[in-house]
RNA sequence: GGCCCGUUGGUCAAGCGGUUAAGACACCACCCUUUCACGGUGGUAUCACGGGUUCGAAUCCCGUACGGGUCACCA
């Protein structure tokens, strides 16, 4: 590379942060770093009708949650400002009238009702629906009759005749296209704002853009960005096509999906860790030399290398991000689990928002209880059910162990066993289930099953001393008494 | 429909002319744990199809099928 790596992700202030824009900017960013150049936000304003407030302090925000950090943007201004389109309006208007002087573009009256018609008929006709060029050659006459009219123009620029437009994608190799199959695309909208293919050519020129990745959709807009950077002699920047996401209908990833969540938003929401979500989204699409799957974002920098993006489109697989989440929790702090899990707790009902320390030290145990096993924060809620209720019910699995033989002897024993307990800690509960042992002379899961089923109610679940001595002897010889009484019923 | 892109297990994928076709998720089995969870070991399962080229093709070429993208005064 000659020139310094300037990269950029340009979202549109259009909704929150989606999964594939969130994998956009991901992998820009790490083009960037990887390259040790500048990463640069662009805020992509053009469409008014489509932004909606908010819309940028909410892709910035996800984005900074997410790990990533930039050099120039909105937010933080830099030498290429300012970095919203709509604030770049004065410098479009030279490169416009320039094309519009050298007759490189021409102003256009037709209507959108006239344009429908043409793009109709030409369907009709078994054609490729492109603009015809009927007002390519205007005379100033003409232009001032439509004018008179009240009709206000689009500007297109003029494709060039038999050329063909090639470039040597990053992730596809060489990509070509015919320019006699693009008709002459409008460049500045009636309302006077500049067209997406105009205005990123020029702010990508005008902020030294070197390398652009973005979405597969974006294929069949290069050509007409390359013809804005040859009318002006510019140098192109290079292009990458990333595959896009699809969901398990093979369909690109649409916001209406229901299967899986779209939006880094509600990742957070659910108690997802953002550097498992960055690592997850990553290996979509690009995959390291080696069998390791587990990165964190320095390493993920280090060993990004374009060349290995993916060429074939692939499924988003929520699970897989849900293991990998349950890997990241598994090794993270206290203070981390007990921040994406609390909340749950908190919002379900079970506990009060102002709990007093002792109730606060008891949560964190039992939080802490179900690390290794939890996937995702708000998982929580459902694991630690048994906690927050004094009855609780038997399913299935659990009805089958009750109806083992040994059973009630069992738990009659262990119950004798803990009424006389007075130091109700996992130490001494263990001791009891040793005793129990010694005396009904079954062990292993003829012994254990029974006390945990019976406890709490469930076949699988955490450390059973510990769970029953935060479960709390009240509550624990309740259970065993409720359940005895039905069993010899 | 035109143009463009793609196709290795259910999913993510490695592979870039010679491999017993890696690895991960999920699933199943076993081991560890006096239960459970964690962990460990192993297993089931893949080159879309048809022609070439080649001593040899998942890898190269051409077709076909299938899937996707795009043909906007959206980005």
């Amino acid at each position: 590379m000659n020139k310094d790596v300037r990269v950029r992700y340009a979202p549109s202030p259009t909704g929150d942060l989606h999964i594939g824009n969130a994998r956009t900017a991901l992998f820009n960013y790490l083009y960037a770093r990887h390259f040790n150049g500048k990463f640069i936000i662009r805020t992509e304003d053009t469409d008014i009708n489509r932004n909606v407030e908010g819309g940028e302090e909410s892709q910035l925000t996800f984005l900074k949650w997410l790990g990533l950090d930039w050099d120039e943007g909105p937010d933080i201004g830099g030498e290429y400002g300012p970095y919203r389109q709509m604030e770049r309006l004065d410098s479009y208007q030279k490169y416009i009238d320039e094309l519009l002087e050298r007759d490189l573009a021409y102003e256009c009256f037709m209507s959108a009702e006239e344009l429908e018609a043409e793009r109709e008929a030409q369907i009709a006709a078994g054609k490729a629906p492109k603009y015809s060029g009927a007002h390519s050659n205007l005379t100033e006459e003409e232009r001032e009759a439509f004018r008179k009219e009240g009709r206000e123009p689009s500007i297109r620029i003029r494709v060039p005749k038999n050329k063909t437009y090639t470039f040597n994608d990053i992730v596809r190799k060489e990509i070509s296209f015919e320019s006699s199959d693009i008709g002459d695309w409008v460049i500045v909208k009636k309302d006077g704002i500049p067209t997406y293919n105009f205005a990123v050519a020029i702010d990508d020129h005008l902020m030294e853009i070197t390398d652009i990745l973005r979405g597969e959709e974006h294929i069949s807009n290069t050509p007409r960005q390359m013809m804005v950077y040859e009318a002006f002699g510019w140098e192109a920047p290079r292009f990458g096509h990333m595959t896009l996401i699809l969901n398990e209908e093979r369909k690109k990833l649409s916001k209406r999906d229901q299967h899986v969540m779209q939006f880094i938003e509600q990742y957070k929401n659910q108690g997802y860790l953002p550097e498992a979500l960055f690592n997850f989204i990553t290996l979509l699409g690009w995959s390291p030399t080696g069998e390791e799957e587990l990165f964190d974002q320095a390493t993920l920098i280090e060993i990004f290398d374009p060349e290995r993006l993916s060429t074939s489109a692939a499924v988003f697989d929520q699970n897989k991000l849900k293991w990998m989440n349950g890997e990241y929790i598994t090794k993270a702090s206290k203070e981390t689990l007990i921040a994406i899990t609390m909340p749950h707790l908190i919002a379900s009902g079970v506990v009060s928002a102002d709990m007093d320390e002792n109730e606060r030290a008891w949560l964190e145990e039992v939080i802490q209880l179900y690390q290794a096993q939890l996937d995702y924060g708000a998982e929580i809620v459902e694991l630690t059910e048994l906690f927050f209720k004094t009855e609780i019910e038997y399913d299935e699995a659990a009805q089958a162990v009750l109806n083992e033989e040994q059973v009630v002897e069992v738990l009659q024993v262990f119950t004798d066993n803990l009424i006389h307990l007075d130091e109700f800690t996992a130490d001494a509960i263990k001791a009891q289930i040793k005793a129990t042992q010694k005396e009904t002379k079954h062990r292993g899961k003829k012994l254990f099953m029974p006390i945990r089923v019976a406890t709490t109610g469930q076949t699988s679940g955490p450390e059973l001393p510990k769970a029953i001595e935060l479960i709390g002897k009240e509550v624990i010889l309740k259970r065993l008494d409720t359940l005895l009484a039905e069993l010899e019923a």
